[in-house]
RNA sequence: GCCGCUGUGGCGGAAUUGGCAGACGCACUUGACUCAAAAUCAAGCGCCUUUGCGGGCGUGCCGGUUCGACUCCGGCCAGCGGCACCA
């Protein structure tokens, strides 16, 4: 029935359809088994497979197949994140209607991963862009706004340009859009916002919850969200009758202030503007800054400049007068917008006052020596005593930090306050293709709901996409106009859409109980699923998708709609795929493309290649020779196995361990010994790469045997194929299954079978080679029996004729005896 | 500037608890098979030195701990990634 020859296509092709028509991966809710949630994070349809995604769902396959073989019920499922700006570009550019782009991308690529032979339940799969996915979507937008988590406000926003809409802080790398890499500036506007801000602090302090999840990804959360502990206290502003709030991390300072300074946004400018004798030459300044590009404002190499307001305000505990000053270096959008300046403990502040001699006051003095203000280069920003600070004079300055903390708060000057760096999740965007956000504006109401069974509320398709600055929504006469939910008066809808990244908030939720019509999702479906045991994907969403699942999850469990705090228990960020020592990409030239890989070898070679290469969470380099060095492996196991194949049809299943000769017992220890590693391997480490490489030492054995043999013990070979196979069968699918059914059992699926143990008796050996060493140096060998002792391997080694020789006349200090691995004898 | 990761043969990588550095694969060399080539099977393959046996050196660099260090400690260097005027 088997082929001689390895031909993969044929193969791979018969597998794939009788796994669909068998359900093989179909799963349903079974409490008699433990389960495992195991998922990838689902592609963007943007047409074509990259070899990422190739890496990606091939790590995320052999653990689903791994652990079903192991006994648990394995949740695998697929998707789709199909909202999103590329198809709104198709529609702009060359005229498609983004749904009928997404949904024809989504069918190549779904044809693409089934063709990689991948075991996901496809009876569960997402589709963010569809209307029984993104009702739902809308659902939780009202939920979250019931809850007070959803609220428009006027700030001060990203805008790309050439996108044409706004941005969450995450979707601004380095100063420029994520996705089309223009630059962003910022805009005033009224705006939807989560109010991520609200769980800052226990999206920071439940990281400690995760302990599977990769450090740095933890470290950067941790950075993003950026808790820092402070004082927030005011300054009075006598001739405007106004108090001057900041925030500081170093209260200890406080003596040391000599100004205030403050951006142009500040409200507290306009009214020192108004009537100023030098208001022209102050706004003229104001505007300067205003129009400087937020990169080069906010970078701390710029110039620090600034101009004297003419205001002066008072010192809570000095009562002395302090200037007011308009600078481009403060944000306007972190603490209180204001900050008071401490030259001599603050290297911005130094470089400020130095600029414009303001004067500097020294308030903390090292240690170990002393300061002097006239020699100092720049600001000492270290620990020390305080001096010229009154009555924290004489305390450590870490003493003074509360000290003075307690002060300002007994004279009711300000409170110490937690702050962050964290901002709120703006979510609406002026584009088509996305959910609607579904809300009404009334004349008479104001912002009404969308009611729960009028949902969803549809997307429209007589839309105009080059609308410019507008959500193409507005330009739909049919969607713009209804009525008030609640009073019937004519009102119009809200023209934005969400953001994708709030579709994939919860998908991993949808794919519990993918069909349900009354709730996106029900409780119990979840209560047996959740939470996600193994999420694998990219590094790069490290912050943006990884922390809104978390604050999604955490406003859910909050609602009562699940139980638990955390989304993904376990985090495998994988590594990027490069050839030629860059990432691959198009304007390099350096592309491989998944579908030709398959075209020439097949998904097996494709799967067992970049799992091999390297170690998941490293970068993997490619290469076509290693491809075909991985296909050449699958011809070596096709082969050996059809060489014994006549043996094995015998069926002889069981033999006798005591009566193994020697060649039989090294085939039985190679077998064993892989089994352990692999299973190791798999289940502990991710290691698949050295995985891998034990499974092509146990296939040299089994030529080695062959060789070495007049007459093969039958059981023997029968348990080693049919255990190799199974070994093999989480990376190599297709093979594994056409092999399977040639030579063990034609009626059963290899990837329904159990994975196989090992015998611990087995991997022992009669006799070991052990070192000989002196003074650490190898100085000869020796076989032992293995279980030799210390006392035997000290005598055996100071036997040694060599050993003696070198030795010679020479005192032996000490022996240092390691059985099973080496003698070294301290000679001097 | 701060934080994190990574440095091992010609290349990808292994060494899981401090115990033979270089598993496994790629590339290369040789042999068998072949009229020949490819494929396959078998053997070799860190560097220097030596006819050979052998000897010396070797895991980014410098030092330390130890009988013994890729592994632990201290100090550097290089590359990559993230954050960056967050007061």
């Amino acid at each position: 029935m088997m082929e001689e020859k390895y031909a993969p296509h044929a193969i791979e092709k018969k597998w794939q359809q009788y796994w669909e028509e068998h359900d093989t991966f179909k799963r349903e809710i079974d409490t008699a088994k433990p389960k495992s949630y195991v998922l990838e994070m689902f592609p963007y349809p943007s047409g074509n497979l990259h070899m990422g995604h190739v890496r990606n769902y091939s790590i995320g396959d052999v653990v689903a197949r791994f652990r079903t073989m192991r006994g648990f019920n394995v949740l695998h499922p697929m998707g789709f994140d199909s909202f999103g700006m590329p198809a709104e570009n198709a529609a702009i550019e060359h005229g498609i209607p983004p749904k009928k782009w997404t949904l024809e991308n989504i069918e190549n690529m779904t044809r693409q991963l089934k063709q990689l032979g991948l075991s996901y339940d496809w009876n569960r799969e997402a589709i963010t862009c569809k209307p029984d996915y993104y009702k739902w979507t809308e659902w939780f937008f009202e939920l979250f706004y019931k809850r007070g988590l959803a609220v428009k406000k006027n700030s001060s926003v990203n805008w790309c340009d050439h996108c044409n809409t706004v941005l969450a802080n995450e979707q601004v790398e380095d100063g420029k859009c994520w996705r089309c890499k223009h630059e962003v500036h910022k805009k005033q506007l009224s705006q939807w916002f989560f109010k991520i801000t609200d769980y800052a602090d226990e999206l920071l302090k439940d990281l400690e919850k995760i302990p599977g999840w990769p450090e740095r990804v933890k470290v950067m959360q941790e950075n993003w969200i950026g808790r820092s502990e402070g004082l927030e206290f005011s300054f009075d502003v006598p001739a405007l009758n106004e108090k001057l709030p900041v925030y500081t991390t170093r209260p200890d300072t406080i003596q040391g202030v000599t100004f205030v300074v403050v951006p142009p946004e500040h409200p507290i400018v306009e009214k020192m503007l108004q009537g100023n004798p030098r208001e022209a030459e102050l706004r003229e300044f104001c505007d300067k800054v205003r129009n400087t590009s937020d990169i080069e404002r906010t970078s701390s190499t710029s110039e620090k400049l600034g101009m004297y307001t003419g205001f002066d305000c008072v010192h809570p505990l000095t009562g002395h007068k302090v200037q007011i000053w308009i600078t481009n270096y403060v944000l306007f959008d972190y603490g209180t917008g204001a900050v008071m300046g401490v030259p001599t403990h603050d290297s911005r502040d130094w470089q400020f006052a130095t600029k414009y001699n303001i004067p500097k006051i020294l308030v903390i003095q090292p240690k170990d020596k002393e300061l002097k203000l006239e020699d100092m280069t720049d600001a000492y920003e270290e620990d020390g005593i305080m001096v010229n600070s009154g009555k924290f004079d004489g305390m450590t300055n870490i003493e003074a930090m509360s000290a003075v903390s307690d002060e300002i708060e007994r004279i009711g000057a300000g409170k110490r306050r937690v702050n962050y760096r964290l901002r709120d999740w703006l979510i609406s965007r002026q584009r088509y293709w996305g959910a609607p956000i579904p809300i009404i504006y009334c004349p008479n109401c104001g912002e009404v709901l969308v009611p729960e069974e009028d949902l969803p509320v549809l997307l429209p398709e007589d839309v105009k996409f080059d609308a410019g600055a507008k959500s193409p929504l507005a330009t739909s006469e049919s969607f713009l106009h209804c009525k008030c939910p609640k009073c019937g008066a004519d009102a119009t809808r809200e023209t934005d859409t969400m953001d994708t990244f709030l579709c994939s908030s919860w998908y991993f939720l949808r794919y519990t109980d993918p069909k349900n019509d009354k709730a996106p999702f029900a409780k119990e479906a979840n209560a047996y699923w959740g939470p996600v045991d193994q999420y694998i994907g990219g590094i790069e969403h490290a912050i943006l998708h990884l922390l809104y699942s978390r604050f999604f999850l955490k406003v859910l469990r909050d609602a009562g709609m699940v139980d638990y705090d955390e989304p993904f228990t376990n985090l495998l960020t994988q590594g990027m795929v490069i050839k030629d020592g860059a990432k691959m990409s198009k304007s390099l030239g350096n592309v491989v493309s998944p579908e030709e890989i398959l075209e020439k070898y097949g998904a097996d070679t494709a799967r067992l290649f970049i799992l091999f290469a390297a170690p998941p969470e490293r970068e993997l380099d490619w290469s076509d020779s290693g491809v075909e060095g991985s296909f050449r492996f699958i011809n070596r196991v096709w082969r050996i196995i059809w060489h014994y194949k006549d043996v094995v049809a015998q069926k002889v299943t069981s033999y006798d361990a005591a009566g193994l000769d020697e060649a039989d017992k090294e085939l039985r220890r190679a077998l064993n010994a892989s089994i352990k590693k692999v299973t190791e391997d798999v289940e502990q480490r991710f290691n698949f790469n050295t995985a891998i490489s034990s499974l092509m030492e146990l296939v040299n054995a089994m030529y080695a045997y062959k060789d070495g043999k007049q007459e093969y013990n039958a059981g023997l070979v029968y348990e080693t194929v049919k255990d190799l196979l199974l070994l093999l069968a989480p990376f190599v699918p297709h093979v594994t299954e056409e092999l399977w059914h040639g030579v063990i059992d034609e009626n059963t699926s290899v990837h329904d079978q159990s994975w196989p143990a090992y015998d611990e008796a087995a991997l022992k050996v009669d006799n070991v080679e052990i070192v000989l060493q002196i003074n650490g140096k190898v100085r000869g060998r020796l076989v032992v029996p293995s279980e030799a002792s210390r006392e035997e391997l000290e005598k055996v080694a100071l036997a040694d004729e060599r050993i003696k020789s070198l030795i010679g006349d020479g005192t032996v200090r000490k022996i240092i005896a390691v059985p099973g691995r080496l003698v070294n004898i301290v000679v001097k």
